[in-house]
DNA sequence: CTCCACAGTGACTGACGAGTCAGTCCGTGG
DNA sequence: CCACGGACTGACTCGTCAGTCACTGTGGAG
C-alpha cells in the first residue's frame, strides 16, 4: 500500500481510538487493530505513540491556522470576521473527532501542554491585537482588548465543543451566524452601511 | 496522627503533584513520598489512585456550588451578580493549584470527564435559566439564552484559567470588577438606579 | 527464474507501576 | 508488665504495554 495512504490510515484510527478512550487508555494495540495491520507497522511509520498524537495536533493547528486571516481594519471588516467565523466552525464541523482532541484537551497534563497552549498563545495575541486596532478606529466597543480576547475565544471553545456533540449537520448553517450576532452585538459597534 | 490530618496530608501532595506533572505521570510512589509516608499508607486512605483525583474534584465542586447563589430576580440583581462572580473567582484564587484541575482538565479523557463534565451542564442549566427570566424581565438582552449561557462560562473559564498563571494577588481584587464590567455591558440591561 | 529491497508481521521482552501483605511499631487498657 | 488493636511500612508481585527484531511475503529489476 501507498506509504502516505497507510500513514493516513493509521492517523485515522489513532484519531477515532483517542475521541472514543483518550490517549492513555489507548493501547497501540488498538491503534493497529482498527487500522488492521500489525503492531511492528505503527513503528514504521511513527517513531513511537506519542508523535502520532502531535500530528494529529499539527494537522488541526495547521487547518485552523490556514483558516484565520488578519483582519484588515482599511477593508470591509464585518465580511472578514465572518469569514473567520465560518472558516473556524468549518474545521471544528469538517472532523468533529480530530476538532474534539484539540478543544477537550486544554492542558492538565504537561505531556502535550505545550502544543495545544502554544496555538491559543497565538490567536490570542492576534484577537488583542485586532481588537485594540478597531477601538481605535471606533469600531470595537471600549474596554480591555486582552481581557476581552480572552473572554471571546473561551466562549468559542466552549460553544464549539459542545456543537461538536449532537446535531452537527444543522448547526454547520445556523453556528457562524448565531456566533456573529453574538459577537457583534456584544463587542462591535460596526457603522449600518459599510 | 489524627486520621483526618493524614487524609488531607495525602490529598495536598496529590493536589500539588498532579498540577505539576499531570494525573497520568504523577505516581503513586510520587504522592507518598512528597506526604513523607509509605506505599501503603496511601491505600488505607483511598482504595486507589483514581479515587484521591475524585476526591480532589469533588472538593472543588463542592466549594463552587456551595458559592454560586440562584439569582432572584425580584431582589437587587446587580448585587447578586457580584456576589455570585465574587464567589466563584475567590475559589479559584483561593486555591489555585486545585482550581487548575478542574479548569484545565476538560474532558478527552473519559476516565474524569463524566464528573467534570456533570457540573458544568449543572452550571450552564442554572444560567441559561436565569438569563432567560432575566430576558423576561427585560434585564438581559435578548437573545439565544442557551449560546449565551454556553459563550459566558468558557469565556469565565478561560479568564480563570489564564488568570491562575501569574499574578494572582493583584488580579484577586480586579479581576471579578473586570467580570462583572464585561458581563453587564455585553449581556445585561440593568436599570441604572436598583 | 533469481535476487533484492522493503513493507509488513507478531511473538517477545523489559520496564514500569498499581496494588498487596506479612510484619513492625506504638499507644492504651487491663 | 503484657496483650491487643490498629496505623504504618516497604519489599514484593503480577499484569500491562510500549517498543523490538528476526522473520515472511511480495513485487519489480536484471
Amino acid at each position: 500500500m501507498d506509504p502516505s495512504a497507510r500513514r493516513h490510515q493509521l492517523l485515522q484510527a489513532a484519531r477515532d481510538r483517542f475521541v472514543e478512550k483518550g490517549y492513555h487508555r489507548t493501547k497501540v494495540a488498538d491503534i493497529v487493530g482498527a487500522a488492521g495491520v500489525a503492531q511492528g507497522t505503527f513503528y514504521r511509520y511513527f517513531p513511537d505513540k506519542r508523535s502520532i498524537f502531535a500530528a494529529l495536533v499539527d494537522g488541526i493547528l495547521e487547518r485552523l491556522s490556514a483558516g484565520i486571516l488578519r483582519v484588515d481594519v482599511d477593508a470591509d471588516i464585518e465580511a472578514q470576521v465572518r469569514y473567520n467565523v465560518r472558516n473556524v466552525v468549518g474545521v471544528f464541523t469538517d472532523d468533529p473527532a480530530l476538532a474534539q482532541i484539540l478543544l477537550s484537551y486544554s492542558g492538565f497534563d504537561p505531556e502535550f501542554f505545550e502544543k495545544v497552549q502554544a496555538f491559543y498563545t497565538r490567536v490570542r495575541v492576534l484577537l488583542h491585537e485586532s481588537l485594540a486596532e478597531g477601538q481605535e478606529m471606533g469600531i470595537v466597543r471600549p474596554g480591555d482588548p486582552e481581557l476581552y480576547a480572552t473572554f471571546i475565544i473561551g466562549g468559542l471553545k466552549q460553544l464549539l465543543v459542545e456543537s461538536t456533540r449532537g446535531d452537527l449537520d444543522q448547526q454547520a448553517q445556523a453556528l457562524p451566524e448565531a456566533i456573529y450576532a453574538l459577537l457583534s452585538t456584544c463587542f462591535l459597534n460596526i457603522p449600518d452601511a459599510s
